[in-house]
DNA sequence: TCCGCTCGTCGAAGCGCTTCGACGGCGCCG
DNA sequence: CGGCGCCGTCGAAGCGCTTCGACGAGCGGA
């Protein structure tokens, strides 16, 4: 055993396994990042001795010199009328995703803010950031122009000039939900929302489900009743039951943590889904299909959006060009909770 | 304006600062970390250079040079039969508390496994690593020993010799539940506990309270009739039913995805509460706030766990010693769910 | 046979920061 | 009034990696 750099950390660094293989460090650096041809002998023997030795780069050196991280930003939402389901599944999603591409992720929270998202570009902890829960007007989004990092946005603001922004299409999302509506004969169709926070912070996908549900009532000539509702079982059971009185029989719901609740109410209220009430809803695939009856709904594929805004994220990062909006098409899945009004089936 | 390094990355870096300010590179060094003294006036420029220049150290560098990246890796769960909202919850609360403590938290999954702790650990891409969702046999935890890094494991695995973990007692919080309903004079409780899954894994949390629940029923001499149960409203309903079938006239509920459903299942079934059956939550608060009616709960402070968590990390990154095990101990909130078997106030 | 390539490898110069030892200048104690 | 120690500051040596230019060896074409 030769004796070695004294390596004061016990991790063993890239002279060690040079040594060990009996090359230049630069040709184990070579290796591994394949930045120049390396002979299958060499590059055979390199890799034998990181194995053996356990090696494994240190990252903060790599970023220091290659001016590269790898590591992206998430930046989560932690208000109030979020839908935590949804908001982890993209996480982990994005997790995942950035692995494939050889990233980790730096988990943010918005409550930082703006001083949060420049400390972590301008110390180049991350080379990308990908920002959850994007308001129409977000005060983030000038910040992330100026920062001038590669950024994604997971949601619409108002005005996408210059950005990349990836999400279900809830527009056409609404639409589709009150055409199949519509088209089994509903004429009043109610709208059970988010919260009023929500609107009122001005939350793209909030608005777009409902100009996509107005657009979708007024095309098929049907009403169109639309209200925020709160989470609590009490405000969905009230606001339910206002709806009811006010002559839906067709239900679009799109908060995901009312879905229970509302389902709970109809219930209560004796009206049975959907031979009384038919219920569409917007929401996470596993939600609709546990709920009983299983629920027609407009899946809202969190795990595709994920992985499609990792995906454009490390396109920017190579510098390719990406589309400005990336809009998912919503699919709508017919199950047990839509039907003729008036008990005929469908 | 003298002309200075032609900063490749656009970024100021520590030498501009100096520059700026007149003072070697060590001295601004030494003003950020506060290693030695400084005079005030010596400080004051440089720190409203750093202003002026906007400057942020690189994380790299500072990395290497330091060998402390200030950064924590925490490893979620991402199984079937989680409790995604507590996870969430967790989540912030360490991203918070971390940043409260000049850290920034690394994102992991736990299906990466045992190679992306290694990865992590070895690269120095963290300093310390939280782990969540323990189980009592778990994989991970002789990698830990073996990784050497400082860590803290959310949930309690069967040997805990040489770890830190933090949870609440969910063996007293079990405890609790049955001695609360039995004091009202329920003679025989129902314990409507995690999925299958959960308890085959070993997870920490569903047996200890399963052992609490045993516990407090033989202490107070009522029976307890503990079932799992699956997230769907079909299975909650099916085992609620059974329950009630089975004599039952508490509910301990520790399936906070059951929690809705299992009070529409009641309702559904004719059994009014507290007046026929009375249940006790153990679950976060805002759930057993939001639900009607309002639940007697022993809350799941996940706040509070993260918030722990955070800390004892830091105390071991310091070199300071620390306790175990730290268990939080239940505090039950009595509501309107609870009262007397029968209708009696109680 | 010789020139000029390409291929595979090496050496060295940083990347931006921390930290250690050194060194003046000043106040204090004797 | 002299020496000692402390305070505040500086310079330089790395931390572990990437990357650029250089260079020897082998090969084909003229």
């Amino acid at each position: 055993m030769t004796a070695g750099t004294p390596r004061l950390s016990g991790q063993p660094t890239i002279v060690d396994v040079a040594r060990h293989a009996g090359v230049a460090v630069s040709t184990v650096s070579y290796v591994l990042s394949g930045k120049r041809t390396i002979s299958a002998g060499t590059r055979d023997r390199v890799l034998s001795s990181i194995r053996l030795l356990g090696y494994h780069p240190h990252a903060g050196a790599r970023a220091l010199a290659s001016r590269r991280a790898n590591v992206v930003a998430l930046v989560l939402p932690l208000r109030s009328g979020i839908q935590v389901p949804v908001v982890m599944q993209f996480a982990t999603a994005v997790v995942t995703s950035a692995r494939r591409h050889d990233h980790d992720v730096l988990l943010l929270t918005s409550d930082e803010g703006p001083a949060g998202l420049r400390r972590i570009a301008a110390g180049a902890l991350v080379d990308g950031i990908l920002l959850m829960d994007v308001e129409l007007d977000d005060a983030r989004v000038p910040l992330l122009r100026e920062l001038g990092r590669p950024s994604v946005l997971i949601g619409l603001p108002a005005d996408t000039t210059g950005l990349t922004c990836v999400d279900l299409d809830f527009d056409r999302a609404g639409d589709v939900c009150v055409d199949h509506l519509a088209r089994l004969g509903h004429r009043r169709i109610g709208l059970l929302g988010a919260p009023a926070a929500v609107y009122r912070r001005g939350t793209g996908f909030a608005h777009r489900t409902l100009s996509g549900v107005t657009r979708g009532a007024s095309r098929h000539g049907v009403d169109v009743v639309s209200t925020p509702c709160e989470e609590s079982a009490t405000d969905v059971r009230r606001t339910v039951a206002d709806l009811l009185a006010r002559g839906v029989t067709g239900l679009v719901v799109q908060n995901e943590s009312a879905v229970g609740p509302a389902l709970a109410a109809l219930a209560e209220l004796g009206r049975r889904v959907p031979d009384d009430v038919s219920v569409v809803a917007i929401c996470p695939d596993p939600f609709a299909a546990q709920a009983s009856p299983m629920l027609t709904s407009v899946p809202v594929p969190a795990e595709e959006i994920g992985r499609q805004a990792v995906t454009l994220l490390m396109a920017k990062l190579a510098g390719e060009p990406v589309p400005e909006t990336t809009l998912l098409p919503p699919r709508l899945t017919v199950r047990d909770s839509t039907a003729a009004p008036g008990g005929a089936p469908r």
